[in-house]
DNA sequence: ATAAACATGTTTGTGTTGTAAACTTGTTTT
DNA sequence: AAAACAAGTTTACAACACAAACATGTTTAT
């Protein structure tokens, strides 16, 4: 019955990637966040998690704003529906996967 | 309450790869198989096969050896107690990001 | 016998990735 | 004015995943 290893490849790359799963399951719970609290929440250095974001931007996961507050330039993001399901795609994603090889070992 | 994220960074990036999680999955539960087994199984081409075997052998988490069936050469893997541990390891840190992650979204 | 096809892997080439370091632009402090 | 700080971005680079090409030998056709 269990041979159907295959569908572990068919995984969401760009989430898959523990840095942006940190980042996208941060922006599901709180809608909005901007870089500075991202980047002491994550840990990550500021050049990757500017990079990480631009690339969740490019995939439309998130949406960044660019503003100042006052006169420090702000970046806020904020998840797409689009980013909202797939991260919950890829939620159901690591379930399968957890019962899929819980059988073995 | 603020879940430590940043946990969900450490993780066993050889097996994190879906390919290899395959892999380390099929050995887990049969204990012996060769390349041809392997490749069937996974439709993996035999190039990243290889590949992937090779990093499994070099990190110490499968044994290879090199026989002959008849005339055919043939290789033969096998996980090692290593890499056992690092299987269930990862197996309890998918479990962890699974309800790291279920308590949002 | 000799060429063609097959079998089992490995190596090479290529485009992508994740990361830290260096950089940019502007502001605040000294 | 100079130095330090803040918020990001760009650059440099080693590692990676993958497929195509290669290597080595065996079997099948002619």
């Amino acid at each position: 019955m269990n041979e159907d290893w295959r569908t572990l490849t068919d995984v969401d790359k760009l989430i898959h990637e523990p840095s942006r799963l940190m980042i996208l399951t941060i922006l599901v719970s709180v809608e909005k966040a901007d870089f500075v609290y991202l980047q002491r929440e994550t840990g990550l250095t500021r050049g990757n998690l500017s990079v990480h974001l631009t690339k969740l931007s490019e995939a439309g996961y998130i949406d960044i704003q660019k503003t100042f507050n006052g006169k420090v330039p702000q970046t806020i993001c904020q998840i797409t529906d689009t980013g909202k399901q797939a991260f919950l795609r890829y939620r159901e994603y690591l379930k399968s996967v957890v019962e899929k090889i819980s059988t073995s070992g």
